[in-house]
DNA sequence: TAATATCCTACAAATACAATAGACTAAAAT
DNA sequence: ATTTTAGTCTATTGTATTTGTAGGATATTA
């Protein structure tokens, strides 16, 4: 399950991908709007603005907006910069791998199991980027 | 990602499919086979055993056994009973569905990309079964 | 220089996870 | 019968993570 951080991560760039090209949104405007706790929510944005997601712009007629074009960023993109791994264990993650202790992969059922699940997971949140957020 | 509990299910389910069919295996084989702490393996068992998915007997020549052929049960079964949810969020999920506030489901555009996200983990876990857990 | 709004660090509270303890029940062997 | 074996059950403890808050620092606009 994803963190409530990472929901309100994605909730808020749903709202950031709808403005798309309109300038910059307050925090204060995506905290009232989607419900999120306003300094919680600094925190998330700060997070994604530090890995490019997103932009700011700071004093009078300031706020975030996004970095790229919302097709431009995908899911597997966001979820792993607020949540970690997409991967069910670390030993099948390509981004956060760890080697598990007392297993050897290359015999590893659930190993070769945790893979497949990876894949077709990964499938799904490669394709889909920011634009898929905005609320119809 | 999986919790530790749920990977030590997952271990100790793949050990038992290995040995489907010859008795009953004891817990504490399991625990140093398995390098799993013996009193947390203890309530896992139970909790599958409670579950359906195992069966036990008691005293000397006892032990724990998989109640059906490892063919038999899927790991999105086994998963469930000891992780919960296989959906990345609550308001997509079949077995342990909860509707989240201040959303409305037909118009957000994270329920549909979390849906479709389900589906493709889902088609894999459903298709994998105890079987796959066995260590080659 | 005053007002605005993000940036940053640290901290506190709440919850969930991992592991252990110890007594209880049932089955088998003697 | 009673001892040994092995699973059953409930509670508790320690640890880690998650969630949320506080308050000042920095940058920008007017």
């Amino acid at each position: 399950m994803l963190s409530k951080k990472t929901q309100y991560a994605l909730k808020a760039l749903g709202y950031l991908s709808a403005r798309y090209g309109q300038g910059p949104v307050l925090i204060a405007e995506i905290s009232k709007k989607k419900k999120i706790p306003l300094k919680f929510l600094e925190n998330i944005l700060l997070d994604l603005k530090k890995h490019d997601v997103l932009q700011s712009k700071k004093g009078k007629g300031g706020g975030y907006f996004l970095a790229n074009h919302p097709k431009k960023t995908t899911l597997a993109d966001a979820i792993r910069i607020v949540d970690g791994p997409i991967a069910m264990l670390s030993c099948v993650s390509l981004n956060f791998y760890e080697r598990c202790r007392d297993c050897n992969e290359a015999t590893c059922g659930l190993n070769k199991v945790m893979a497949a699940t990876r894949d077709a997971t990964l499938k799904v949140l490669l394709k889909k980027t920011l634009e898929d957020l905005i609320d119809s």
